[in-house]
DNA sequence: ATGCCTGTCCGTGACAGA
């Protein structure tokens, strides 16, 4: 089972890029975030056509997240528990039942937090708060899992081609890294990190002063495996060349593949 | 030190309906 993150910045704006990608990939699941849109001016009918399934949790403007899948998406849950008075859309999950047993996928788009010192940061925080104590439940469950999205976490030195530019920054702070340390001592594997120690592997460049062409970059796309995902890991790829096409998202996506079905 | 780039919404103007 072929399991994609994607931040596409846009729905609508990138549909094309969507469509082309669910046609040469050929994932069976897809994480998106920053789908800026209501779940009404989502464009399911077109994704639908290609043979997905489709779950959005909307929002006018700001935020928004999907699941695809070419498999029914079962057990869906729109927003993360802890706080009802919380109205950004940034979190959606679902079941998926493959030949090889079910697979429990979210759709995750964490808080930037930017700038530090206001309330944006705390909201961060307590947003991270909020998604350890229900990934820890969601643990002993001793499900097949997969937490995929956009953290807005670099979480090491060697996820960011220039470390020291970032020390001010909400996505690089002591705070926001303890948190997602925190997550990963509950018992969760980083994919990506399960596969290589390689620095130089980004998910975002900015669009602005030609960071992609510097490769200015850092790594806040993750995907974060239960125990049970773990030992089905088979690789992981970040699809840099994406971030190449014309008009692109500012994310690359990010591909988990996993022994199941 | 700041902006760099992008997307959405709003406002505006054009237009349809009452």
């Amino acid at each position: 089972m072929k399991i994609v993150t994607w931040n596409v910045n846009s729905a609508r704006q990138r549909l094309a890029h969507l469509e082309t990608f669910l046609r040469e990939s050929a994932p069976d699941v897809v994480c998106l975030q920053e789908i800026k849109c209501t779940d009404e001016a989502f464009p399911a009918a077109a994704i639908e056509a290609l043979g997905y399934n489709v779950a959005v949790h909307g929002q006018k403007t700001f935020n928004g997240v999907a699941l695809l899948s070419r498999l029914p998406l079962e057990d869906v849950r729109r927003g993360l528990p802890g706080d009802d008075g919380d109205l950004q859309a940034r979190y959606i999950e679902a079941v998926i039942s493959a030949g090889g047993g079910a697979v429990r996928v979210a759709s995750i788009y964490l808080p930037n937090g930017n700038p530090v010192a206001t309330e944006k940061f705390a909201y961060k925080l307590a947003w991270m708060e909020r998604l350890r104590a229900h990934m820890a439940a969601r643990l002993a469950e001793e499900e097949i899992a997969v937490f995929a999205g956009d953290y807005n976490v670099i979480p090491e030195p060697r996820d960011a081609s220039d470390p020291a530019a970032w020390t001010g920054d909400a996505l690089y702070q002591p705070e926001s890294r303890a948190a997602f340390r925190a997550i990963l001592n509950l018992g969760y594997t980083d994919a990506l990190r399960a596969c290589t120690d390689a620095g130089g592997l980004y998910t975002f460049w900015d669009y602005q002063a030609g960071a992609f062409q510097r490769d200015f970059g850092i790594r806040i796309d993750h995907a974060l495996l239960s125990p049970r995902a773990a030992d089905r890991l088979r690789g992981v790829a970040i699809r840099r060349d994406v971030r190449a096409w014309e008009k692109p998202s500012d994310h690359a996506p990010l591909e988990v593949t996993l022994d199941v079905g």
